[in-house]
DNA sequence: TCTGGGGTCCTAGGACCC
DNA sequence: TCTGGGGTCCTAGGACCC
């Protein structure tokens, strides 16, 4: 039976709840109704009591860099939202409950609910750890029907529940899963793009960051139905050509993007923010180890994936937020932590480094799967031996 | 003591090749 | 020697997303 309110193709967007927030709900049920915030980098991991119960930590009694990596709807009233600096949340909220991330429980947790997903519509694609794109337009089920069975089958095997958009392409429904947070079931036909979708801000289109964002507000264009009705030239004056065509295409609604099941991986990386920030020479030892740690989870993560590749890169980021990167292509992929830290090594001396610098990173991309590579080819050498 | 870590995609210039 | 056009790879930076 097809839904007539998509006569082409119907997609949800699937979009867990304060994800990593609730799955900490799961491990320490007595929170639930708090603020709780997820995050820093050396939150300590809440101590259990002789009694059987918890000591937690307090955002207020948290010390260092870190931000909120994520926060429950409780915290969220207080003001405190993902990607704030955990000193600024301190403030805002001091009582609030700080847990560390576990990011082991975040992934066992997104396996579950992408299997029980999948059990009911098996074409998805991923999109991080805690939402999914489902193409649903060749199950033959009504759409109320199917998208409650989705958010059953997801709360039956996780405990945790989510928030489903469904509407003709991606964009849409990425949109429409954001409308009715949390437990959310929003479905967008004509109408529903009329009435709900138009009025919201610019920005809420995927795709549309806070610099596009802050340029088109300096035209005056602040929701999607100024997007719609602004004029091309004014568009092509001021975005490149390319991307102010997609603009005047989204604000119609319009998206054609095929629901990818499958892709590979084009980079892996590894990089860490210091504790304070670094200076070359006066904290050489330091951060040598530190660039060889990074090389070496790199190659790890390389490995156990099974990729390598051909190009390594380093990123520095200074004291002052400028960030720099330098690659080198190498004429064989690797996966080997001591290649991959004599590259990086050669890369690092590209960069001025008379700056302190608070972040630093490693990156190998142009990956090939192992299966790929063929068998190295014989030496040079042995050919006239 | 504001501002993490892991990604993707796009643009643009220069090298190099045909 | 000059002229030109197209294609690909490499590198650097930036916007954006979760």
């Amino acid at each position: 039976m097809k839904d007539v309110r998509f006569p082409d193709r119907r997609i949800a967007h699937l979009d867990m709840d304060m994800f990593f927030a609730g799955v900490e709900l799961l491990r320490y049920p007595e929170l639930r109704g708090q603020a709780v915030v997820v995050g820093g980098r050396s939150t300590p991991q809440p101590r259990r009591l002789a009694n059987g119960r918890h000591q937690f930590t307090r955002l207020g009694e948290y010390n260092g860099r870190g931000v909120v990596t994520t926060s429950t709807y409780e915290a969220r009233a207080l003001g405190v939202f993902s990607a704030m600096g955990l000193m600024k949340s301190a403030q805002l909220a001091p009582d609030a409950i700080l847990l560390p991330a576990d990011f082991e429980s975040y992934r066992h947790y997104s396996r579950l609910f992408k299997a029980a997903v999948m059990s009911i519509a098996p074409d998805i694609e991923n999109r991080g750890i805690d939402e999914i794109y489902i193409d649903l337009s060749t199950i033959e089920e009504d759409t109320d029907i199917l998208a409650q069975r989705l958010k059953t089958a997801v709360l039956d095997s996780t405990g945790l529940s989510c928030s489903i958009g469904i509407a003709a392409n991606k964009l849409l429904a990425k949109i429409a899963s954001d409308l009715d947070k949390p437990d959310g079931l929003t479905i967008i036909d004509h109408q529903a793009f009329q009435e709900r979708i138009l009025p919201l801000a610019a920005k809420k289109i995927n795709g549309i960051g806070p610099k596009a964002a802050l340029k088109l507000e300096k035209l005056d264009i602040h929701t999607i139905a100024d997007l719609a009705s602004a004029k091309p030239d004014i568009l092509l004056q001021h975005f490149g050509q390319s991307y102010a065509h997609w603009l005047m295409r989204v604000a119609q609604g319009q998206d054609d993007r095929a629901v990818v099941t499958s892709s590979t991986p084009k980079s892996m990386s590894r990089e860490t923010t210091f504790e304070r920030d670094m200076h070359a020479l006066q904290d050489k030892h330091y951060l040598s180890r530190a660039f060889t740690a990074l090389c070496e989870r790199v190659a790890h993560d390389l490995q156990q994936k099974r990729y390598l590749g051909h190009t390594v890169g380093i990123k520095i980021k200074y004291q002052d937020f400028r960030t720099a990167t330098r690659d080198l292509t190498l004429p064989h992929p690797t996966n080997d932590a001591a290649t991959i830290r004599r590259a990086a090594g050669q890369c690092l001396k590209r960069l001025s480094l008379d700056q302190r610098f608070r972040l630093l990173g490693v990156k190998v991309s142009n990956l090939v799967h192992s299966d790929e590579i063929e068998a190295d080819p014989p030496e040079q050498a042995s050919l006239f031996s």
